[in-house]
DNA sequence: TGATGTGAACCCATTCACAGCC
DNA sequence: GGCTGTGAATGGGTTCACATCA
Protein backbone atom coordinates (compact mmCIF):
# COMPACT_ATOMS: atom_id res chain seq x y z
CA UNK A 1 0.00 0.00 0.00
CA UNK A 2 1.56 3.45 -0.92
CA UNK A 3 -1.12 4.41 -3.86
CA UNK A 4 0.18 7.97 -5.08
CA UNK A 5 1.45 9.50 -2.13
CA UNK A 6 4.06 11.15 -3.14
CA UNK A 7 5.59 13.17 -0.37
CA UNK A 8 4.18 14.96 3.28
CA UNK A 9 4.58 18.55 1.68
CA UNK A 10 1.62 20.41 0.47
CA UNK A 11 1.73 22.29 -3.06
CA UNK A 12 -0.40 25.48 -3.92
CA UNK A 13 -2.46 24.08 -6.45
CA UNK A 14 -1.74 20.19 -6.30
CA UNK A 15 -4.64 18.01 -7.52
CA UNK A 16 -3.87 16.04 -4.28
CA UNK A 17 -4.10 17.92 -1.25
CA UNK A 18 -2.71 16.69 2.17
CA UNK A 19 -5.06 18.00 4.43
CA UNK A 20 -8.59 18.47 3.71
CA UNK A 21 -9.91 21.87 3.30
CA UNK A 22 -12.37 21.31 6.05
CA UNK A 23 -9.69 20.08 8.09
CA UNK A 24 -7.43 22.46 7.71
CA UNK A 25 -10.17 25.17 8.85
CA UNK A 26 -10.17 24.02 11.78
CA UNK A 27 -6.57 23.86 12.95
CA UNK A 28 -6.84 27.55 14.06
CA UNK A 29 -9.83 27.19 16.61
CA UNK A 30 -7.48 24.22 17.94
CA UNK A 31 -4.59 25.98 18.03
CA UNK A 32 -6.12 28.76 19.81
CA UNK A 33 -7.06 26.22 22.33
CA UNK A 34 -4.04 24.83 23.15
CA UNK A 35 -2.57 28.08 23.39
CA UNK A 36 -5.14 28.76 25.62
CA UNK A 37 -4.40 25.63 27.74
CA UNK A 38 -0.68 26.38 27.58
CA UNK A 39 -1.24 28.82 29.56
CA UNK A 40 -3.22 27.62 31.84
CA UNK A 41 -0.41 25.22 32.58
CA UNK A 42 -2.17 22.02 31.05
CA UNK A 43 0.04 19.74 29.99
CA UNK A 44 -2.30 17.24 28.49
CA UNK A 45 -5.57 17.07 26.41
CA UNK A 46 -7.83 14.21 25.43
CA UNK A 47 -9.80 14.39 22.12
CA UNK A 48 -12.89 14.52 24.21
CA UNK A 49 -11.70 17.82 26.31
CA UNK A 50 -10.23 19.51 23.34
CA UNK A 51 -14.03 18.53 21.58
CA UNK A 52 -15.75 20.32 23.88
CA UNK A 53 -13.66 23.37 23.90
CA UNK A 54 -14.23 23.56 20.03
CA UNK A 55 -17.76 22.73 20.18
CA UNK A 56 -17.24 20.15 18.05
CA UNK A 57 -16.86 16.24 18.74
CA UNK A 58 -13.91 14.15 19.54
CA UNK A 59 -14.01 11.98 16.58
CA UNK A 60 -13.59 15.18 14.32
CA UNK A 61 -10.32 16.17 16.00
CA UNK A 62 -9.00 13.12 16.36
CA UNK A 63 -9.11 12.77 12.56
CA UNK A 64 -8.63 15.93 12.34
CA UNK A 65 -4.96 15.72 13.90
CA UNK A 66 -4.35 12.62 12.59
CA UNK A 67 -3.67 14.24 8.96
CA UNK A 68 -0.85 16.13 10.75
CA UNK A 69 1.13 12.66 11.81
CA UNK A 70 1.12 10.31 15.01
CA UNK A 71 1.49 13.03 18.04
CA UNK A 72 -1.58 11.31 20.70
CA UNK A 73 -0.77 9.04 23.36
CA UNK A 74 -3.11 6.47 23.43
CA UNK A 75 -4.32 5.43 26.76
CA UNK A 76 -3.35 9.65 27.47
CA UNK A 77 -4.18 12.27 25.36
CA UNK A 78 -2.45 14.61 23.55
CA UNK A 79 1.08 16.53 24.78
CA UNK A 80 -0.62 20.60 24.33
CA UNK A 81 2.96 22.17 24.01
CA UNK A 82 4.00 19.76 21.68
CA UNK A 83 0.74 19.46 19.71
CA UNK A 84 0.37 23.40 19.85
CA UNK A 85 4.01 23.18 18.21
CA UNK A 86 3.11 20.88 15.78
CA UNK A 87 -0.18 22.80 14.61
CA UNK A 88 1.96 26.38 14.46
CA UNK A 89 4.33 24.28 11.93
CA UNK A 90 1.62 22.84 9.89
CA UNK A 91 0.34 26.39 9.47
CA UNK A 92 3.36 27.73 8.51
CA UNK A 93 2.61 30.04 11.92
CA UNK A 94 6.43 29.40 12.93
CA UNK A 95 7.93 32.23 11.17
CA UNK A 96 6.32 36.00 11.59
CA UNK A 97 4.61 36.88 8.45
CA UNK A 98 4.57 40.62 7.37
CA UNK A 99 1.34 42.00 5.91
CA UNK A 100 -0.01 45.06 4.99
CA UNK A 101 -3.12 46.54 5.23
CA UNK A 102 -4.77 48.66 2.71
CA UNK A 103 -7.24 51.16 3.46
CA UNK A 104 -6.98 52.88 6.98
CA UNK A 105 -10.65 53.27 7.42
CA UNK A 106 -12.45 52.32 10.70
CA UNK A 107 -11.53 48.24 9.88
CA UNK A 108 -7.77 49.22 8.69
CA UNK A 109 -7.43 50.47 12.16
CA UNK A 110 -9.38 47.66 14.47
CA UNK A 111 -7.19 44.99 12.42
CA UNK A 112 -4.13 47.38 12.31
CA UNK A 113 -4.99 47.29 16.72
CA UNK A 114 -5.98 43.94 16.66
CA UNK A 115 -3.68 42.23 19.14
CA UNK A 116 -5.13 38.60 18.08
CA UNK A 117 -3.29 39.46 14.96
CA UNK A 118 -0.14 40.12 16.36
CA UNK A 119 -0.07 37.28 19.37
CA UNK A 120 -0.70 34.93 16.87
CA UNK A 121 2.76 35.62 14.49
CA UNK A 122 1.47 37.97 11.85
CA UNK A 123 3.47 42.04 11.97
CA UNK A 124 1.54 44.55 10.41
CA UNK A 125 4.08 46.26 8.28
CA UNK A 126 2.67 49.28 6.89
CA UNK A 127 -1.12 50.58 6.07
CA UNK A 128 -1.90 52.37 3.06
CA UNK A 129 -4.17 54.46 1.39
CA UNK A 130 -5.03 56.70 -0.80
CA UNK A 131 -7.14 59.31 1.02
CA UNK A 132 -4.05 62.32 1.55
CA UNK A 133 -5.61 63.28 4.79
CA UNK A 134 -4.94 60.17 6.63
CA UNK A 135 -1.31 60.06 5.57
CA UNK A 136 0.36 60.13 8.46
CA UNK A 137 -1.63 58.90 10.68
CA UNK A 138 -0.66 56.58 13.31
CA UNK A 139 -2.52 53.29 13.12
CA UNK A 140 -1.53 50.24 14.84
CA UNK A 141 2.16 51.16 15.59
CA UNK A 142 2.97 52.53 12.08
CA UNK A 143 2.11 55.44 10.37
CA UNK A 144 -0.40 55.43 7.10
CA UNK A 145 1.65 55.92 3.71
CA UNK A 146 0.31 56.38 0.37
CA UNK A 147 -0.59 53.71 -1.45
CA UNK A 148 1.81 53.98 -4.23
CA UNK A 149 4.51 53.51 -1.49
CA UNK A 150 2.65 49.72 -1.73
CA UNK A 151 5.38 48.04 -4.01
CA UNK A 152 8.28 49.97 -2.12
CA UNK A 153 7.12 48.48 0.98
CA UNK A 154 6.16 45.15 -0.20
CA UNK A 155 9.75 44.34 -1.07
CA UNK A 156 11.41 45.91 1.33
CA UNK A 157 9.61 43.41 4.15
CA UNK A 158 8.89 40.33 1.63
CA UNK A 159 5.56 41.17 2.17
CA UNK A 160 3.62 38.73 0.82
CA UNK A 161 -0.25 38.82 2.47
CA UNK A 162 -2.08 42.11 2.22
CA UNK A 163 -5.75 42.87 3.82
CA UNK A 164 -7.70 44.84 1.92
CA UNK A 165 -10.48 47.14 4.21
CA UNK A 166 -11.32 49.51 1.73
CA UNK A 167 -14.92 50.41 0.41
CA UNK A 168 -16.22 48.00 -1.92
CA UNK A 169 -15.93 50.60 -4.83
CA UNK A 170 -12.12 50.95 -4.00
CA UNK A 171 -11.42 46.94 -3.51
CA UNK A 172 -10.35 46.27 -6.88
CA UNK A 173 -7.40 49.03 -7.29
CA UNK A 174 -6.65 47.66 -4.00
CA UNK A 175 -6.18 44.61 -5.36
CA UNK A 176 -4.32 45.30 -8.63
CA UNK A 177 -2.12 47.39 -6.27
CA UNK A 178 -1.16 44.80 -3.89
CA UNK A 179 -0.85 41.73 -6.95
CA UNK A 180 1.49 44.76 -8.50
CA UNK A 181 3.11 44.82 -5.42
CA UNK A 182 4.15 41.08 -6.05
CA UNK A 183 1.71 40.28 -2.87
CA UNK A 184 0.57 35.97 -3.35
CA UNK A 185 -2.63 36.03 -0.74
CA UNK A 186 -5.44 38.58 -0.03
CA UNK A 187 -7.45 38.95 2.76
CA UNK A 188 -10.27 40.72 1.70
CA UNK A 189 -13.12 42.25 3.42
CA UNK A 190 -14.92 44.07 0.70
CA UNK A 191 -17.59 42.56 -0.42
CA UNK A 192 -16.64 42.20 -3.97
CA UNK A 193 -15.09 39.37 -5.75
CA UNK A 194 -12.04 40.87 -6.76
CA UNK A 195 -10.31 39.69 -10.00
CA UNK A 196 -6.82 38.41 -9.73
CA UNK A 197 -4.39 36.40 -11.39
CA UNK A 198 -5.08 32.80 -11.07
CA UNK A 199 -1.68 31.95 -8.68
CA UNK A 200 -3.39 34.50 -5.71
CA UNK A 201 -4.96 33.01 -3.23
CA UNK A 202 -8.42 35.05 -1.80
CA UNK A 203 -10.08 34.89 0.65
CA UNK A 204 -13.47 36.93 1.72
CA UNK A 205 -14.61 37.90 5.08
CA UNK A 206 -18.04 39.23 4.31
CA UNK A 207 -18.91 40.90 7.61
CA UNK A 208 -22.71 41.35 7.31
CA UNK A 209 -23.17 37.50 5.52
CA UNK A 210 -22.61 36.08 8.66
CA UNK A 211 -25.85 38.35 9.86
CA UNK A 212 -27.85 38.14 7.01
CA UNK A 213 -28.02 34.23 7.64
CA UNK A 214 -28.56 35.33 11.98
CA UNK A 215 -31.91 37.40 10.41
CA UNK A 216 -32.94 33.69 8.62
CA UNK A 217 -32.46 31.98 11.93
CA UNK A 218 -34.03 34.52 13.93
CA UNK A 219 -36.95 34.99 11.35
CA UNK A 220 -37.38 31.33 11.53
CA UNK A 221 -37.59 31.70 15.64
CA UNK A 222 -40.21 34.15 15.50
CA UNK A 223 -42.67 32.12 13.83
CA UNK A 224 -42.52 33.73 10.44
CA UNK A 225 -42.72 30.71 8.74
CA UNK A 226 -41.32 31.80 5.03
CA UNK A 227 -44.69 33.16 2.72
CA UNK A 228 -45.09 30.74 0.02
CA UNK A 229 -43.93 31.22 -3.48
CA UNK A 230 -45.94 33.86 -5.11
CA UNK A 231 -46.34 31.68 -8.18
CA UNK A 232 -48.55 28.89 -8.87
CA UNK A 233 -46.33 26.73 -6.01
CA UNK A 234 -48.49 25.36 -3.89
CA UNK A 235 -47.67 24.05 -0.67
CA UNK A 236 -48.33 20.37 -1.31
CA UNK A 237 -50.07 19.35 2.16
CA UNK A 238 -51.32 16.52 1.08
CA UNK A 239 -50.70 13.73 -2.29
CA UNK B 1 -46.69 10.69 -0.29
CA UNK B 2 -46.22 13.75 1.59
CA UNK B 3 -43.59 12.51 4.69
CA UNK B 4 -43.55 15.17 7.33
CA UNK B 5 -43.41 17.68 4.99
CA UNK B 6 -45.23 20.04 6.99
CA UNK B 7 -45.43 23.79 5.78
CA UNK B 8 -42.91 25.94 3.42
CA UNK B 9 -41.83 27.68 6.29
CA UNK B 10 -38.58 26.68 8.50
CA UNK B 11 -38.60 26.26 12.01
CA UNK B 12 -35.45 27.00 14.45
CA UNK B 13 -34.72 23.32 15.20
CA UNK B 14 -36.78 21.36 13.00
CA UNK B 15 -35.52 18.34 12.22
CA UNK B 16 -35.92 18.40 8.74
CA UNK B 17 -34.75 21.75 7.48
CA UNK B 18 -35.65 23.54 4.41
CA UNK B 19 -32.07 25.02 3.05
CA UNK B 20 -29.20 23.03 3.62
CA UNK B 21 -26.68 25.36 5.34
CA UNK B 22 -24.30 25.26 2.92
CA UNK B 23 -26.55 27.04 0.36
CA UNK B 24 -27.94 29.03 3.26
CA UNK B 25 -24.60 30.48 3.33
CA UNK B 26 -24.52 31.22 -0.07
CA UNK B 27 -27.66 33.14 -0.28
CA UNK B 28 -26.42 36.69 0.75
CA UNK B 29 -23.59 36.17 -1.94
CA UNK B 30 -25.69 35.77 -4.62
CA UNK B 31 -28.39 38.85 -2.94
CA UNK B 32 -25.54 41.07 -3.39
CA UNK B 33 -24.45 40.33 -6.84
CA UNK B 34 -28.55 40.50 -7.91
CA UNK B 35 -28.24 44.29 -6.08
CA UNK B 36 -25.08 45.11 -7.23
CA UNK B 37 -27.10 44.13 -10.82
CA UNK B 38 -29.96 45.75 -10.24
CA UNK B 39 -28.13 49.53 -9.61
CA UNK B 40 -26.52 48.81 -13.01
CA UNK B 41 -30.01 48.15 -14.29
CA UNK B 42 -29.47 44.36 -15.59
CA UNK B 43 -32.67 43.11 -15.92
CA UNK B 44 -32.03 39.44 -16.26
CA UNK B 45 -29.26 37.24 -15.68
CA UNK B 46 -28.18 33.26 -16.43
CA UNK B 47 -27.59 30.62 -13.94
CA UNK B 48 -24.17 31.02 -15.87
CA UNK B 49 -23.57 34.58 -15.54
CA UNK B 50 -24.59 34.71 -11.56
CA UNK B 51 -22.30 31.50 -11.18
CA UNK B 52 -19.03 33.79 -13.35
CA UNK B 53 -19.81 36.55 -10.53
CA UNK B 54 -20.03 34.32 -7.40
CA UNK B 55 -17.30 32.14 -8.06
CA UNK B 56 -19.28 29.28 -8.25
CA UNK B 57 -20.46 27.01 -10.88
CA UNK B 58 -23.57 27.24 -12.66
CA UNK B 59 -25.41 23.81 -11.74
CA UNK B 60 -24.68 24.86 -8.08
CA UNK B 61 -26.46 28.08 -8.77
CA UNK B 62 -29.59 26.85 -10.14
CA UNK B 63 -29.79 24.19 -7.48
CA UNK B 64 -29.28 27.02 -4.51
CA UNK B 65 -32.11 28.66 -5.94
CA UNK B 66 -34.35 25.80 -6.68
CA UNK B 67 -34.65 25.72 -2.94
CA UNK B 68 -36.22 29.04 -2.91
CA UNK B 69 -38.73 27.90 -5.42
CA UNK B 70 -39.35 28.07 -9.54
CA UNK B 71 -38.05 31.55 -9.95
CA UNK B 72 -36.59 31.24 -13.10
CA UNK B 73 -37.46 31.38 -16.64
CA UNK B 74 -36.37 28.48 -18.83
CA UNK B 75 -34.39 29.49 -22.09
CA UNK B 76 -34.36 32.81 -20.56
CA UNK B 77 -32.70 32.89 -17.07
CA UNK B 78 -33.65 34.86 -13.26
CA UNK B 79 -35.27 38.39 -13.51
CA UNK B 80 -33.02 40.08 -11.13
CA UNK B 81 -35.74 42.38 -9.52
CA UNK B 82 -37.68 39.65 -8.50
CA UNK B 83 -35.21 36.64 -7.48
CA UNK B 84 -33.34 40.11 -5.11
CA UNK B 85 -37.00 40.13 -2.89
CA UNK B 86 -37.25 36.45 -3.23
CA UNK B 87 -33.77 36.09 -1.53
CA UNK B 88 -34.53 38.91 0.83
CA UNK B 89 -37.57 37.58 1.73
CA UNK B 90 -35.78 34.18 2.42
CA UNK B 91 -33.14 35.72 4.65
CA UNK B 92 -35.87 37.84 6.58
CA UNK B 93 -34.36 40.55 5.05
CA UNK B 94 -37.90 42.18 4.28
CA UNK B 95 -38.02 43.82 7.60
CA UNK B 96 -35.14 46.32 9.32
CA UNK B 97 -33.52 44.35 12.04
CA UNK B 98 -32.17 46.25 15.04
CA UNK B 99 -28.94 45.38 16.40
CA UNK B 100 -26.78 46.01 19.74
CA UNK B 101 -22.68 46.50 19.77
CA UNK B 102 -20.96 45.02 22.40
CA UNK B 103 -17.87 46.33 23.01
CA UNK B 104 -16.92 50.45 21.50
CA UNK B 105 -13.56 49.45 20.75
CA UNK B 106 -11.76 49.43 17.36
CA UNK B 107 -14.16 47.10 15.81
CA UNK B 108 -17.14 48.02 17.51
CA UNK B 109 -16.75 51.33 15.62
CA UNK B 110 -15.59 49.30 12.36
CA UNK B 111 -18.86 47.40 11.99
CA UNK B 112 -21.37 50.59 13.95
CA UNK B 113 -19.94 52.36 11.10
CA UNK B 114 -19.69 50.03 8.10
CA UNK B 115 -21.99 50.69 5.64
CA UNK B 116 -22.72 47.93 4.54
CA UNK B 117 -24.15 46.32 7.29
CA UNK B 118 -26.87 49.61 7.57
CA UNK B 119 -27.64 48.84 3.41
CA UNK B 120 -28.36 45.48 3.94
CA UNK B 121 -31.01 46.19 6.57
CA UNK B 122 -29.41 46.30 9.55
CA UNK B 123 -29.62 49.29 11.86
CA UNK B 124 -27.23 49.96 14.84
CA UNK B 125 -29.75 51.13 17.68
CA UNK B 126 -27.52 50.94 20.08
CA UNK B 127 -23.29 50.08 21.34
CA UNK B 128 -22.66 49.42 24.41
CA UNK B 129 -19.13 49.14 26.39
CA UNK B 130 -18.44 48.91 30.48
CA UNK B 131 -15.30 50.96 30.47
CA UNK B 132 -16.81 54.35 31.50
CA UNK B 133 -14.06 56.36 30.06
CA UNK B 134 -16.27 55.82 26.22
CA UNK B 135 -19.50 56.23 27.47
CA UNK B 136 -21.40 59.15 26.13
CA UNK B 137 -18.86 58.89 22.79
CA UNK B 138 -20.33 59.12 19.31
CA UNK B 139 -20.06 55.52 17.11
CA UNK B 140 -22.02 55.09 14.12
CA UNK B 141 -24.85 57.54 14.82
CA UNK B 142 -25.81 56.67 18.52
CA UNK B 143 -23.93 57.25 21.48
CA UNK B 144 -22.44 54.68 23.27
CA UNK B 145 -24.05 53.44 26.93
CA UNK B 146 -23.20 51.57 29.72
CA UNK B 147 -23.54 47.53 29.55
CA UNK B 148 -26.35 48.16 32.26
CA UNK B 149 -28.39 49.45 29.89
CA UNK B 150 -28.66 46.74 27.64
CA UNK B 151 -31.77 45.04 28.64
CA UNK B 152 -33.40 48.19 29.09
CA UNK B 153 -32.08 48.78 24.46
CA UNK B 154 -32.95 45.56 23.61
CA UNK B 155 -36.69 45.29 25.02
CA UNK B 156 -37.06 48.92 23.89
CA UNK B 157 -36.20 48.70 20.05
CA UNK B 158 -36.79 44.73 20.48
CA UNK B 159 -34.00 44.01 19.77
CA UNK B 160 -32.93 40.04 18.37
CA UNK B 161 -29.23 40.15 17.57
CA UNK B 162 -26.37 41.08 18.98
CA UNK B 163 -22.71 41.92 17.92
CA UNK B 164 -19.94 41.06 20.50
CA UNK B 165 -16.91 42.81 19.56
CA UNK B 166 -15.07 42.94 22.92
CA UNK B 167 -11.36 41.62 24.23
CA UNK B 168 -11.55 38.00 24.30
CA UNK B 169 -11.51 38.14 28.21
CA UNK B 170 -15.36 40.03 28.00
CA UNK B 171 -16.63 38.14 25.54
CA UNK B 172 -18.35 35.49 28.21
CA UNK B 173 -19.84 38.41 30.13
CA UNK B 174 -21.17 40.21 27.12
CA UNK B 175 -22.83 37.39 26.25
CA UNK B 176 -24.57 36.44 29.26
CA UNK B 177 -26.08 39.96 29.30
CA UNK B 178 -27.12 39.94 25.96
CA UNK B 179 -28.93 36.57 26.79
CA UNK B 180 -30.33 38.03 30.21
CA UNK B 181 -31.52 40.69 27.92
CA UNK B 182 -33.19 38.86 26.09
CA UNK B 183 -31.24 38.13 22.73
CA UNK B 184 -32.18 35.53 20.53
CA UNK B 185 -28.80 35.48 18.27
CA UNK B 186 -25.25 36.37 18.46
CA UNK B 187 -22.46 37.35 16.08
CA UNK B 188 -19.08 36.91 17.76
CA UNK B 189 -15.93 38.33 16.62
CA UNK B 190 -13.88 37.26 19.75
CA UNK B 191 -11.96 34.24 19.56
CA UNK B 192 -13.66 32.52 21.91
CA UNK B 193 -16.65 29.68 22.25
CA UNK B 194 -19.36 31.34 24.45
CA UNK B 195 -21.04 29.18 26.51
CA UNK B 196 -25.17 30.15 25.59
CA UNK B 197 -28.65 28.27 25.64
CA UNK B 198 -29.41 26.16 23.24
CA UNK B 199 -32.09 28.46 21.85
CA UNK B 200 -29.30 31.17 20.98
CA UNK B 201 -27.85 30.52 17.73
CA UNK B 202 -24.24 32.02 17.78
CA UNK B 203 -22.28 32.82 14.89
CA UNK B 204 -18.50 33.14 14.81
CA UNK B 205 -16.19 35.25 12.60
CA UNK B 206 -12.61 34.79 13.74
CA UNK B 207 -10.77 37.48 11.87
CA UNK B 208 -7.50 35.54 12.34
CA UNK B 209 -8.45 32.37 11.29
CA UNK B 210 -8.52 33.04 7.90
CA UNK B 211 -5.32 34.93 7.68
CA UNK B 212 -3.96 31.91 9.83
CA UNK B 213 -4.94 29.60 6.50
CA UNK B 214 -3.06 31.89 3.95
CA UNK B 215 -0.31 31.47 5.59
CA UNK B 216 -0.61 27.52 5.37
CA UNK B 217 -1.04 28.48 1.38
CA UNK B 218 1.87 30.89 1.15
CA UNK B 219 3.95 28.19 2.87
CA UNK B 220 3.25 25.95 0.38
CA UNK B 221 3.17 28.18 -2.31
CA UNK B 222 6.49 29.38 -1.58
CA UNK B 223 8.24 25.79 -2.02
CA UNK B 224 8.63 25.38 2.49
CA UNK B 225 7.28 21.58 2.08
CA UNK B 226 5.78 20.66 5.32
CA UNK B 227 8.48 19.28 7.58
CA UNK B 228 8.93 15.43 8.29
CA UNK B 229 6.85 14.31 11.46
CA UNK B 230 9.34 14.41 14.03
CA UNK B 231 8.35 11.28 15.48
CA UNK B 232 9.39 8.07 13.93
CA UNK B 233 7.23 8.15 10.02
CA UNK B 234 9.10 8.48 7.28
CA UNK B 235 7.60 9.36 4.12
CA UNK B 236 6.90 6.19 2.05
CA UNK B 237 8.78 6.78 -1.51
CA UNK B 238 8.26 3.42 -2.18
CA UNK B 239 6.84 0.37 -1.57
C1' DT C 1 -33.16 26.71 -29.45
C1' DG C 2 -31.52 27.66 -24.87
C1' DA C 3 -31.58 27.77 -20.09
C1' DT C 4 -33.93 26.04 -15.96
C1' DG C 5 -34.95 22.39 -12.63
C1' DT C 6 -33.76 18.06 -10.84
C1' DG C 7 -32.99 12.89 -10.25
C1' DA C 8 -28.79 10.28 -10.08
C1' DA C 9 -23.94 9.72 -9.56
C1' DC C 10 -20.16 11.15 -7.43
C1' DC C 11 -17.21 12.90 -3.96
C1' DC C 12 -15.88 14.80 0.24
C1' DA C 13 -16.71 15.18 5.14
C1' DT C 14 -18.51 13.34 9.35
C1' DT C 15 -19.39 9.82 12.38
C1' DC C 16 -19.11 5.17 14.03
C1' DA C 17 -16.89 1.53 16.11
C1' DC C 18 -13.18 -0.99 17.26
C1' DA C 19 -8.30 -2.56 16.79
C1' DG C 20 -4.07 -1.16 18.68
C1' DC C 21 -1.24 0.71 22.00
C1' DC C 22 -0.06 3.08 26.46
C1' DG D 1 -8.85 0.44 31.54
C1' DG D 2 -8.58 4.37 28.66
C1' DC D 3 -7.73 6.95 24.67
C1' DT D 4 -5.81 7.30 20.13
C1' DG D 5 -5.83 6.26 15.23
C1' DT D 6 -8.33 4.73 11.44
C1' DG D 7 -10.94 1.63 8.17
C1' DA D 8 -15.81 1.40 7.15
C1' DA D 9 -20.35 3.25 7.04
C1' DT D 10 -23.08 7.06 6.71
C1' DG D 11 -24.69 11.44 5.22
C1' DG D 12 -24.53 15.84 2.92
C1' DG D 13 -23.04 18.60 -0.78
C1' DT D 14 -21.55 19.03 -5.51
C1' DT D 15 -21.65 17.98 -10.12
C1' DC D 16 -23.50 15.73 -14.15
C1' DA D 17 -26.66 15.17 -17.63
C1' DC D 18 -30.89 15.50 -19.47
C1' DA D 19 -35.99 15.98 -19.37
C1' DT D 20 -38.70 19.96 -19.52
C1' DC D 21 -40.56 23.98 -20.89
C1' DA D 22 -40.63 29.19 -22.45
Amino acid sequence: MMHEVIAWGCMSESPRRRIPEAALGRLPIYLRILVELGHENVAQASSEQLAELAGVNAAKVRKDLSYLGTYGTRGVGYEVQFLTVQIQRELGLNQAWPVVIVGAGNLGQAMANFTGIAERGFHIVGVVDKDESKIGTQVGGVSVTHVDSLTQLVQLHKVSIGIITTPAAHAQDAADSLVRAGIGSIMNFAPTILSVPRDVHVRKVDLALELQILSYYEDCRNGNLRDVPTDGRIDPVSA
